[in-house]
DNA sequence: CTGAAAGCGCTTACAG
DNA sequence: CTGAAAGCGCTTACAG
């Protein structure tokens, strides 16, 4: 590359390079086949002499897309949608998104600050694992963003949505451990919303079909392994020991697991546990762990897709994809 | 707000608003204090009456810094570096920069192609746990972005390093080890020259001072929970068993610490297990994970005044930042 | 298939 | 403390 000195090369030195105009080069950079075969030879040599690096800066300014996508999610430390995450990222790239990280933690109104920030750099679309507030709602639908919330299906989302119903998934463990002969189900409850409709849908089938008590504990977030050691010497006051425990997360799952085995009980024998999320650990902890599976993979295409019919102006079938999710018996309950 | 219909709203609508120019608008918007008293009160109602929020891809074509950073990381999931990248981010947001996010996987060619796709972004820094190629330095060079690379020293980093020695860390390693008693080590390595620097200096000094055998195993990237079944099972033919095992994380000494006691073993006492990184799970494990913790929000307060001297145009007092490490001694080892 | 020209929405010397 | 104006580096109808 000859590199012109000082200035970083731009549109217009590749043009005069290929004895063409800033346009034609710019054609070609974005859609190669409208350009003649001669001349793009002749730009493809005026790119490499100058070291030309587009400036998507000033390309965004002028079509108004600006092919990024905010992602933002509450936690990266064993967080259950690292596997999710790690999907829709590498799946933006290939669509030629790049992607842009933002951590929320666990104070809703960084979500918003978040969204707003998304706004300014003027994204194709936010992705989030978390709801905004209606103020937040209006900016987004006011702009030319698409907002996907994945994870969850609330009734009327300011967006799209592409999750699951965590009220069913409560049910399908309540009626798994059901099915097992299990009695006295302990719920081991993340703070936030989707943990709580998992929880409403385990009690009230357990409740329905079982009858029985269900002992419950709430652990802050993130739900992580370290949580479990207080979990589980809480647990180990109570009057009747659980004899199956139902986690936020498998993180938190295989903590108990661990704290159980130290105490010497054995898993799933002396108690069982159950977790959610079929992280990568789940299938290799020892015992295996019993878990629901949400497919990650899944969500980051429909996440994709959704993006790319937004770009093409087109509408979306429907509002809400429902995912779904698995429940996948180990050895663990 | 008043919508005003259709176009999103722009600083001239907002000036318009206040009975103010353009510049002005943006002169309270980057430098509060610049603007009379009266006239930012004006400027403000206007903001609100209008609903306005930047246009950042203006901003940064204008002014030629994006207020973004790249942050290039190998992988998301069971990842040692997320305690780093999370604190990186949260850094980043604080100090006003977009974090965007790359995943190189695996393949060292898609460092390259993301830094190059990060030059377009015209990122202020790009900050990566991974080397690029000489041509992409060049590339890198001829940029504004400072290319910071994290968690190594290379002795001529491209732009500026923050790291450690890991070769001092194995060294380390080995020394503890050996004031412990231990006879015979086996290495788990992970592929990828951390690692292997790490495993140099363990062997050159476990050779020097214990003069004993090593024995080694080599695990693919990322290295983590689930290669400890192989590991151990690979372990259990050798024909002398080690009495502790050295891993590359903490996740795949985790991993292992259970595989040995699926197995009957007791950790420390039949088989001791060091770990590395001082992930999140190390303390919590049972038992907790003697290994070796690098200061992660040390290097993200180190990038983000290398990040601030950049933009400032100072000069950086030293290419090269070595934030140390620390042995911490548990129950594993 | 290609070029001239307007425009995207900001920032920033320069002048007052 | 503020305004007029040029310019950042692209894209995209429009015309040919």
């Amino acid at each position: 590359m000859n590199e012109l000195p000082g200035r970083t090369p731009t549109l217009e030195d590749v043009a005069a390079h290929a004895g063409v105009s800033a346009a034609t080069v710019s054609r070609y950079i974005n859609n190669p086949e409208v350009v003649a075969a001669a001349t793009a030879e002749r730009i493809r040599a005026g790119i490499a002499a100058t070291g030309y690096i587009p400036n998507l800066l000033a390309g965004g300014l002028a079509s108004s897309k600006s092919k990024m996508v905010a992602v933002l999610i509450p936690h990266l430390v064993d967080s259950m949608f690292n596997d999710t995450i790690e999907a829709m990222v590498s799946e933006l790239s290939a669509a030629g998104f790049n992607a842009m990280l933002g951590i929320t933690g666990v104070c809703a109104a960084r979500t918003d600050e978040l969204v707003r920030g998304a706004l300014s750099r003027r994204v194709d679309a936010i992705i989030s694992t978390g709801p905004i507030s209606g103020e937040t709602v209006d900016l987004v639908r006011r702009s030319a963003s698409l907002f996907i919330q994945v994870w969850e299906l609330p009734d009327d989302p300011p967006g799209i949505a592409i999750g699951f119903a965590h009220r069913d998934a409560g049910r399908d463990i309540a009626r798994f451990l059901i099915s097992r002969g299990y009695r006295r189900p302990h719920l081991v409850t993340a703070e936030g919303a989707r943990a709580a409709m998992r929880r409403d849908g385990f009690v009230e089938e357990w409740r329905a079909q079982a009858g029985g008590a269900v002992s419950e504990a709430l652990v802050s977030i993130p739900s992580r392994f370290g949580h479990a050691r207080r979990v589980f010497a809480d647990m180990r006051r109570m009057e009747e020991l659980p004899d199956v425990v139902v986690c936020g997360s498998d993180y938190l799952a295989q903590g108990l697991i661990i704290e159980a085995q130290a105490a010497g009980l054995r898993v799933p024998d002396n108690l069982a546990v159950i977790g959610f999320g079929n992280s990568s650990i789940a299938g290799d902890m020892r015992p295996t762990i019993t878990t629901i599976d949400i497919d990650g993979a899944r969500i980051a295409r429909e996440a994709i897709a959704a993006i790319r019919r937004h770009a093409a102006g087109e509408a979306h079938p429907n509002r809400s994809v429902d995912v779904g999710f698995r429940l996948i018996a180990r050895e663990s309950a």
